[in-house]
DNA sequence: AAATTTCTGATTTACGTACCTCAAATCCTC
DNA sequence: GAGGATTTGAGGTACGTAAATCAGAAATTT
């Protein structure tokens, strides 16, 4: 049988509010009885029965999840997935507030840090910016005892506790992999369509896409990367553009949302010249692409597992309780039309 | 505030008792009160709070896994992913029960199966064989009201709660698409190399990669299917085999367990002129001769996750909760050299 | 040695549900 | 409308832990 808290005290030979005075950190024991009360948890292997616990505080996990407010699917999907969880996470004593911050705006991510802050919340998960203001918000946050997890973008060399995202580096290193295979031997040039270079995790995808594309296809011609702002139009432009540019264009590399416009400008490509192309996210759009044959990868970060890996992390956090870490790796699952959900 | 029994009794004015009675589906309720007591509770949107009725009745959940004796790399890994969840099941008040059967063992397999209803456990999770015996122990088992899960080999048109698996046939697709592509065009030919098409998962496999190369790649070869009963020797003989009688041989697909062999009869082929290899499941081997470049992906089902998925699916069903869908979708891992975990 | 401060023990209540007992109310049957 | 059977109410205890009070013991200071 699981020992008690009364097999605790009978063991150390003290009382049941001794022990509770030990357990949960109040003042008011004498180090040696302290000690006698710990070796008995260690003897007994005595663990919290955390549900117990939580019955008895009425606690009630919040946490608070911050996120852009950016109109684009992936985003859009993150804010679903967040939704569906929360009944979920309603049963398991867990509220989750969600907060809307302006995408790429450093200002306004260290303010809602701060306020969450002055909430008294058990944690927060936020998409990270990389910014002195947002890096020094979350210094305060993690002092006054906050757990802190970032979410789809890292903040690396912070004091999060955790990063719920895809390594983007292996990202772009995997896509230029499958792009080189896909695309066999030749020369003809391949376009990388970021969506912002000011962003980390384009950043990151950029960079391995370019170390693996010179070790390993080093004839290939990597043309200058375009930024489209995640934004269709512009992407559309950029590719057209391109296309025009580079009759024998081979290859794109799509590393950023807007994807919409990028297979309206594959589709203007005449039959049999498209170019070999990879995107990221999985969204009803790249589905269709890929369905259609219109693309034909698809590196995607399950937004649904980043949610609930955040919620896990920060819920351990809070009890103090350790994590499976295999389970909170996110993938970086890569779609074909063959294995599409 | 969420609702408690209390606030059901008095909204439905009736007694805690006769609450009581309902929910938990006692005799001795009249129908008129019955439905007094379900139109509150449904009124009031109330849920049972299953972390205290657990401590009420001082519950524990009893799950038995019931894991074929093959000492192959995948099925070691499953057993030691289970036995790393058993720390953090027991947080949870959920037993685990590891029983070992004899491998492609039909009667073994009903006989367990059969046992395990008898002892009356909470649910069973099961690497089914599609047999006759097994599909009527498995008809008795739910007959008894235990939830049952096939684990990585699905019995389909079975009484099975859920499978927690692959999609095989998408593997098998999925293997041939990259395959085919990182091919390119020509037609020397392809060697198949499965377990044994005595297994459901290998039989979906192979016919997965054949539709998919007729439709995608007509002109190449693909030679006939070889097994190599999971067995390093064997699968390392007949690879070396083929590769004397195919000069050309462009293509291996490996789709079952001893891979072992493979690499060893990999390692035998002149440099440049390997065969593009697929295999399945990631494990030191193969991961080894990833980073080696000895064979090109691993397609993989992550063991950690599906018997994860066993036990939050069991326990769903133990406390007539629903699940997750989406968390509960084993996908198809595609590991290249770049994305290893 | 007395006074004070600091520890410790004993006991109680609470969390939300399960499950038990016993008495009272209501129902049905004749 | 009496008899028995069934249904309902009231109340308690339990699960394992938290948190509080208060009295008493031990240590420390004066």
């Amino acid at each position: 049988m699981k020992p008690t808290v009364h097999d605790i005290a009978a063991r150390a030979g003290v009382s049941l509010a001794t022990v509770d005075r030990v357990l949960n950190g109040r003042p008011g024991v004498r180090a040696p009885t302290r000690e006698k009360v710990e070796a008995a948890v260690a003897e007994l292997g005595f663990v919290r029965d955390v549900a117990a616990a939580n019955l008895a505080k009425s606690r009630v996990y919040t946490f608070a999840f911050i996120i852009p407010a950016n109109d684009n699917s992936f985003m859009m999907g993150l804010r679903a997935e967040l939704e569906a969880v929360r009944r979920w996470a309603a049963q398991d004593r867990i509220s989750i507030q969600l907060i809307d911050v302006p995408a790429f705006d450093a200002d306004a991510l260290a303010s809602a840090l701060d306020a969450v802050r002055e909430e008294q919340m058990d944690g927060v998960a936020f998409v990270a910016i990389d910014h002195a203001l947002v890096r020094e918000a979350l210094e305060r946050l993690t002092e006054s005892g906050l757990a802190a997890v970032t979410l789809v973008s890292d903040l690396t060399n912070s004091a999060r506790a955790h990063y719920a995202g895809i390594d983007n580096l292996a990202a772009g290193r995997t896509a230029a992999t499958l792009l080189g295979r896909f695309l066999g031997r030749g020369d003809s040039p391949i376009l990388p369509v970021a969506g912002s270079l000011q962003v980390q995790d384009h950043r990151e995808r950029l960079e391995g896409f370019q170390s693996v594309l010179q070790e390993q296809f080093p004839e290939r011609v990597l043309l200058p990367v375009v930024e489209g702002g995640d934004d269709p139009v512009r992407v559309e432009a950029l590719v057209a553009q391109a296309a025009a540019d580079q009759p024998d264009l081979a290859g794109i590399y799509s590393f950023g949302a807007g994807n919409r416009g990028l297979i309206r400008a594959l589709a203007a490509f005449p039959q049999g010249r498209r170019p070999v192309t990879i995107a990221h996210e999985l969204t009803s759009v790249t589905r269709a692409a890929l369905l259609a044959g219109h693309i034909d990868a698809v590196l995607n970060q399950d937004a649904g597992h980043e949610v609930r890996s955040a919620i896990r992390v920060l819920k351990a956090k809070a009890d103090g309780a350790g994590v499976v870490i295999a389970q909170e790796r996110i993938r970086i699952d890569i779609f074909l039309k063959e294995n599409l959900p």
